[in-house]
DNA sequence: CCCCCCCC
């Protein structure tokens, strides 16, 4: 039987310079490798290996195709016809990275006895030029249909390099052009510290491969800063390319563009390069993502709240503020807080739609977005969902009462049950490290309480009743506040109650105080403290009743310093029995997210 | 070489 497959593609990438022109080869897959570094993002980034039948060679998987392995069409032994692709040399290598492919329904197995085309021209190598043209008879098999390859970026006179994919870019390759389209552009930050001082720019580059952040410092931000214009399109050469620090940032690339004095950045007319992508949540869906996530949004802009001024706690320095209220056919309405120069700038008070990118969900009043320093936002997108939203508004939604997540617990039920998604195991808090940093963080949990501690789990508290609570003491003439300068015959007991709990794979000790505790043991201290010091078997009893049981508790958790040991605390905030039906139907949810 | 993303 004929192969299927298109001898010589391998051969024609190996000996073109360029990505080759008008071919849609067919080709097998021998293996699909999982890369141990995948994309900031968390996406997972796939290598696999393409025979022609002949020779084989590597490529890679742009992550937007990633579905394909994911639905098993993409799979050892699998046939598919590459309908987009883009090539790259790094180190000597040849690289595929396929941007579109057709599954071609093959069921057979590894179709001829293909080599390693990388071996066969280190013992054998080519006497033209890797710049030659290939071979007619290579490119005729192939499938090519006409024209010769080049795809050299160049304006005239400036050779900029061989056009890269943003994907294929590393900092092994010194001589690439890229065709990007700039998609965030940030404001000139001025720093000063013990290193020094100067300026600094950001954008977000993004091409049909894949995104990078670039950063122009000092001179760069004078030449770049205002010929970089966001939306618009642009060849880039001659920078420096970093690792890239992922903690600062989301955009999904191991790697950072840094611009230098000799960076040539020229614009460019051709518009095929791909728009941001949104991915949107509904606004009334913002209580399934985790706080701290960053998502996009895009909202009818109902309230445009007045500048503000905030005064960070962490720098002291004050911060331009301002709140918006964004509404969308989900019929809930969600304050989104703009920063700085944006705060300043807003001044669409007309219901536009506006699209936000990145911006990071925060848990106060229920939820709330806060706008990151590379989130992005555009003001009417020419977009479906912007038109729909419009259409909508304009018929239905101006007369809506949106729901508010502010005021939300009224309707929704108890805020104080974390949602199933918020809920973090005890080992998550501990490898998250909550409770390290400066602030406290707060968290919420579900565990079973283990053990509770009998000895000191009160302390006698002032009997005002303007609810003093402070620590008094005995002085053999009544119970002493020092606060309220009153003697009181007895004390008030007030629970600090030391809990061990656990879950699956953890446990921790954490602090109830009065009345969350009261509620666990349902006892007051007073009580408690009058059965110790008679009926050990009531004690005993609320206690052994409440060991064991389960909770949703919410946490706060702090560090302090003891005996000149920093150590986390954990705080009990509340305490409430698990909804695990909600549990159950976001873990169904999750189930099918991974089944589609 | 920044790297803070804040407040209530």
């Amino acid at each position: 039987m004929a192969s299927p497959l298109s001898a010589g593609f391998c051969e024609l990438v190996f000996q073109s310079t360029d990505t080759p022109e008008n071919v849609q080869p067919v080709l097998q897959v021998l293996s699909v490798k999982k890369i141990n570094a995948p994309a900031a993002s968390g996406t997972d980034r796939y290598r696999i290996i393409l025979s022609d039948g002949e020779y084989f060679i590597q490529s890679m998987l742009a992550t937007q195709l990633n579905n394909f392995v994911d639905d098993g069409s993409l799979a050892k032994n699998a046939v598919i016809k590459l309908t987009s692709f883009v090539t790259n040399a790094v180190q000597g290598r040849k690289l595929v990275i396929i941007l579109g492919l057709e599954n071609q329904s093959w069921t057979g197995d590894k179709i001829g006895n293909p080599a390693n085309l990388e071996q066969s021209a280190a013992a054998n190598p080519p006497a033209a030029a890797a710049a030659a043209p290939p071979p007619p008879a290579a490119a005729a098999r192939a499938g090519a249909k006409a024209g010769p390859p080049g795809r050299t970026a160049s304006k005239p006179g400036k050779d900029m390099g061989p056009l890269y994919p943003i994907e294929g870019l590393s900092p092994y390759q010194n001589k690439w052009t890229i065709k990007a389209r700039v998609t965030q552009k940030s404001e000139i930050k001025h720093w000063s510290n013990q290193r020094g001082e100067g300026k600094l720019f950001s954008v977000t580059l993004m091409d049909e491969t894949g995104e990078i952040r670039a950063t122009g410092f000092n001179e760069a931000v004078d030449n770049f800063y205002e010929l970089l214009q966001e939306g618009k399109v642009f060849f880039i050469s001659r920078a420096r390319i970093n690792i890239a620090k992922k903690q600062f940032s989301n955009v999904n690339n191991e790697y950072e563009i840094m611009f230098e004095n000799q960076s040539e950045i020229e614009p460019c007319d051709d518009e095929t390069v791909p728009q941001v992508k949104y991915n949107f949540t509904p606004i009334g869906e913002l209580g399934n993502l985790q706080k701290d996530e960053l998502c996009d949004v895009i909202g009818i802009v109902k309230e445009v709240h007045e500048l503000g001024s905030v005064t960070s706690k962490a720098t002291q320095k004050p911060f331009a503020k301002r709140d918006i209220q964004l509404v969308d056919q989900s019929g809930q309405a969600v304050r989104l807080t703009l920063w700085g120069k944006q705060a300043e700038n807003f001044e669409h008070n007309d219901e536009p739609v506006i699209a936000f990118k990145g911006v990071k969900v925060g848990d106060f009043g229920g939820r709330s977005l806060s706008m990151f320093s590379s989130a992005t936002m555009m003001v009417e997108p020419q977009i479906g969902e912007a038109y729909a939203l419009r259409g909508w508004y304009d018929a239905n939604g101006r007369s809506t009462n949106f729901q508010s997540y502010t005021n939300s617990s009224a309707t929704k039920g108890d805020s104080s049950v974390a949602k199933p998604s918020e809920l973090k195991t005890i080992g998550q808090a501990k490898d998250e490290q909550l409770g390290m940093g400066d602030k406290a963080d707060y968290f919420s949990t579900e565990a079973t309480i283990a053990f509770i501690k009998q000895e000191s789990f009160s302390y006698p508290a002032c009997a005002n009743p303007d609810g003093c609570n402070k620590k008094v003491l005995d002085n053999g003439d009544g119970w002493l506040c020092e606060k309220c300068q009153k003697s009181w015959p007895n004390p008030i007991h007030r629970y600090i109650l030391s809990l061990n709990v656990m879950d699956y794979a953890g446990s921790f000790w954490i602090t109830a105080f009065n009345e969350v505790a009261e509620q666990i043991l349902g006892a007051t201290a007073n009580e408690l403290m009058a059965f110790k010091n008679g009926q050990d078997v009531e004690f005993n009893r609320v206690i052994q009743k409440a060991t064991g049981q389960t909770y949703t508790f919410q946490m706060m958790a702090k560090q302090d310093q003891y005996n000149d040991q920093i150590r986390v605390r954990y705080q009990v905030r509340k305490a409430a029995s698990p909804d695990y039906a909600a549990e159950s139907a976001h873990l169904a949810q999750l189930i099918n997210q991974m089944s589609t």
